[in-house]
DNA sequence: CCCTTTTCACCTAGGTGGTAAGAT
DNA sequence: ATCTTACCACCTAGGTGAAAAGGG
């Protein structure tokens, strides 16, 4: 599925003219595996809602470490820096045999994303820049534990309250 | 709405590593209007089934001249060659005032689709070479009245067949 | 009478969390 | 007990012709 929150990014310094490759890729954090410990909750409120995480455990085998590209990409620097860059359509998956192309994670366990910027270099031994083409910038405040449904009942109603798509599940008005 | 049924087209000859625009544009086949003579029909059969066209005066004002670019454009000559380009999310309009960028055409018109390639010239002075950068291919089986609605019944049946969002109509198997 | 516009049920295509069943 | 999977109702977004309504 999509992730949630969105990667999102403002871009500044491009070449307006030039060729850019934008894409992601997640790294793991640690070599460990995550559980929930659930407290008992008042009434009306979701168990998840005062839980934390543990360490459960050695990390499970690495997953394929795949990129992705945003699908605006390649695009001039202009059209980059003009505006808020989102990832929006980056879809996670725990199938260790997805063939959709989509970033394989194991659940429970920690990551972090990197945001990585490709210039297209247009001379024809390109590939001897490689190296000096690229840069990388990681955010460490988007760290996640990847799930398989969500473990956060603040998460899930920022996520009805914001995605069109679950209107469904509003109850009130997304202002709110 | 789309233009039924699609243009499309097999490309040979481009230069696979150039980069190619490829659009589409209308020209009216002749300065006239025309209108439908219905014939009595046997019950059971729609009375546009056995009509023809008639020329009932002169043509309208000219419409804006709009074109339609491929959106997979610019793509390089290579992508283009190795499949059949379909214009399949072209939109035909009557509306004068459209601003959604679709070709406007007046109804009850004639008019020739013309299919344009042009050369993304590298040079810095391209602008200089643009006479000798496209190519303008016409195909005279492609005329077309244009319709607010279908006017032959063996069209809507053709539609109803072949296109995936008019299931609802079909009241027997795709195949037949 | 002929054509155009509007509306509508019915599709495709795909993104939601809930929920119940399954797995460990 | 905890996590995973499969399915589902419910959305967004938009492409269909039929039919009713509108217009000259």
């Amino acid at each position: 599925r999509r992730m949630f929150p969105t990667f999102q990014v403002k871009i500044f310094g491009m070449d307006p003219m030039a060729d850019y490759m934008l894409l992601m890729d997640f790294v793991p954090v640690d070599d460990k595996r995550y559980r929930q410990l659930r407290v008992p909750s008042p009434p009306g409120r979701y168990a998840f809602h005062s839980s934390s995480w543990l360490v459960a455990g050695k990390a499970d085998p690495a997953t394929p470490g795949r990129v992705h590209y945003h699908p605006d990409s390649p695009a001039k620097g202009a059209q980059w820096m003009k505006q808020i860059v989102s990832f929006d359509k980056l879809k996670l998956t725990n199938n260790l045999l997805d063939d959709n192309g989509h970033i394989i994670l194991n659940s429970m366990h920690r990551y972090q994303p990197r945001f990585h910027v490709v210039y297209v270099d247009p001379r024809k031994d390109s590939e001897k820049y490689a190296e000096e083409n690229f840069k990388t910038f990681v955010f460490e405040e988007t760290r996640f534990t990847a799930v398989t449904a969500y473990q956060n009942h603040r998460i899930t109603q920022l996520k009805i309250a914001s995605n069109p798509f679950a209107k469904g599940f509003r109850d009130c008005d997304p202002e709110d």
